[in-house]
DNA sequence: CCTACATTCTCTAGTGACTAGAGGAGCAAG
DNA sequence: CTTGCTCCTCTAGTCACTAGAGAATGTAGG
């Protein structure tokens, strides 16, 4: 039967154990951004090695892969922490969950919302170049003077 | 016949001159924002009055006002930058300033469509929360599990 | 056993575009 | 002359990392 390296426990089910570039590889993170999220305390400072390395069971993987997808869907790392930290009294109800999903999504609304009046803008301003000298382009007069925009959201 | 404060010529026309606030009031950047500026190089350093008070022109408060709008559109500052030194160029082509206009409503396209993918990802995710407890949530379940994902590019 | 090479360690500093605050001086109005 | 506003410089903080230096440890091949 093969065995990970550096099993502590007698017991028949042994934990495997990482190190941290295996880690890494495994969940999509770079090494510093791992080292960094322990600095903050997403990641609780896991055992060392006699020489000080990081060693990580199966369970830091599991809350690094979590991270890098909540990450990956635009979700701050204190929105992350909470989520980490409800995730953890699994009794309890998912309310704030949803609500820092949904504040989330609103976000992001506004976001798309705000980028295609820019994209309306921008749209505008460019179809109006002629592209000749400097000194005629639409482009600089728009950006010089705020009254030909056809919004003043921005 | 009215005239503006510390007027240095004895020519008909006098240049206005402003102090660092009234510039603030006028373009909308705030006071630091206006120092920082000029730090970076952005903004030319202006003349001092004997007390070492910052004071600007006209043409310092229209350049302010040319690189709030177009930090407003999402100009990052070397774009700004470069867009203001074409500027001072008026017999140029207007090419490059048309080129850096098209990158830049390029890369508002792909933050709008990045986010889109974003919004379905997260209004599926959100659907599915039957809201109930923290162990059941689907909410956590998908951002645990990559795999339920639409896409894979996020 | 020795030698490469890879991996890991800690620490500092840099990114972008500001923002906040301390501590001090100038200036105009009452 | 005092009150209160504006201005000055300087440092440090924001967010989420990323880059690099310099040292130690681990591993594979000869």
């Amino acid at each position: 039967m093969p065995r990970k390296s550096s099993n502590t426990g007698e017991t028949g089910e042994v934990a495997a154990s990482h190190a941290i570039g295996t880690v890494a590889r495994r969940t999509g993170i770079k090494v510093p951004t791992i080292r960094y999220y322990e600095s903050i305390g997403l990641l609780r400072e896991p055992v060392r090695t006699e020489a000080g390395r990081r060693v990580y069971d199966d369970a830091a993987v599991s809350r690094l892969k979590f991270i890098r997808h909540a990450r990956e869907l635009g979700f701050e790392i204190e929105q992350i922490r909470r989520l980490l930290e409800l995730a953890g009294e699994p009794q309890g109800s998912c309310a704030e969950i949803d609500k820092i999903a949904k504040a989330h999504l609103a976000d992001i609304d506004s976001r798309i919302a705000r980028l295609k009046a820019l994209r309306v803008e921008m749209q505008h301003m460019i179809s109006e170049c002629a592209h000749g000298k400097v000194c005629e382009c639409r482009i600089l007069e728009v950006l010089s003077n705020h009254s030909y925009c056809q919004h003043d959201k921005h």
